[in-house]
DNA sequence: CTCATATCAGGCTTACTGACATCT
DNA sequence: CAGATGTCAGTAGGCCTGATATGA
């Protein structure tokens, strides 16, 4: 007959019209451009997001860690538990709460989330690019205030 | 010491500012809203994109169903085994091309997408609630617009 | 021969649930 | 005691890869 047209792939209209839909859709497609980036410095996005969190408040609980990157605390020991045996952090105990471990970003921890920085950067304007500059903006402002209002009353 | 205040949830701020962090975390939310709405009528999200697009087609082969909703073909088989089970569709072969089977929408398949499209339509709302009318409508505008892009060149 | 279709088996990542011992 | 923490086991959905048999 004929081959697979570029019609094929059209979503149901009904489908299209759904935000939920438009933005999973979406995030989809930035999460695999910047877990290709990551990839190819050997991380997930996850232990990105770990690092990020670590260079920005210094060391933390494990358990705070998890509120604040959303990522539950069964998985995020699986984390950590890879991130420490590449040496891009460190588990030490709290002296002042004994339950607790404190998670620190080692000096090759703090110079791999330079380079995953920039090719997370770079993954951000390939997802953008068909929207201008004003676009772009615009739709960080309405994402941010979908995902502040759905945050506090969870 | 202290309980967990609401502060304890705020992501890092190199996080919060990236569009594919944004963009994940609302479509997790909608997903989160959509998913709970359709588990009371038992069924999950690929299940509901199946009812809408046989819906708005007619009989389609099972491939080219996973086509339109971006389902890979090992999964929407196992989707359509359920959906055949519970008698909201049926498979029949095609008579022009033996190989494949048409998939069609039964009664009971179109009573269900009715009930399901309420529940949906419901939890949209919700999930856009902190929006006005017209950031929603903005909202959606910037997002087909990079599902478009992000989708024609595959 | 090639290509598409439907099927089957399996892997991987993410998300989540429940249980447990330890400590505050 | 209740509650938080870190650990461990297991489930499930979504996404993806191969292999195979059948037919266009």
């Amino acid at each position: 007959m004929r081959g697979v047209a570029d019609d094929d792939y059209a979503p149901p209209r009904r489908l299209e019209r759904l935000p939920s839909w438009l933005a999973g859709r979406a995030a989809k497609e930035a999460q695999r451009l910047v877990g290709e980036a990551l990839a190819e410095e050997g991380v997930r996005r996850q232990h990105f997001a770990v690092l990020t969190a670590i260079a920005e408040e210094g060391a933390v609980s494990q358990a705070a860690l998890g509120r604040r990157l959303w990522i539950d605390r069964s998985d995020l020991h699986a984390v950590l538990n890879e991130l420490e045996e590449t040496g891009l952090v460190a588990r030490v105990q709290d002296e002042n709460d004994r339950r607790r471990n404190l998670v620190e970003l080692t000096p090759a921890g703090a110079r791999a989330l330079r380079r995953l920085d920039a090719r997370v950067e770079t993954a951000q304007r390939a997802f953008l690019q068909p929207l201008s500059a004003a676009e772009g903006r615009e739709l960080r402002r309405l994402l941010s205030r979908l995902v502040a209002h759905h945050t506090r009353r969870d």
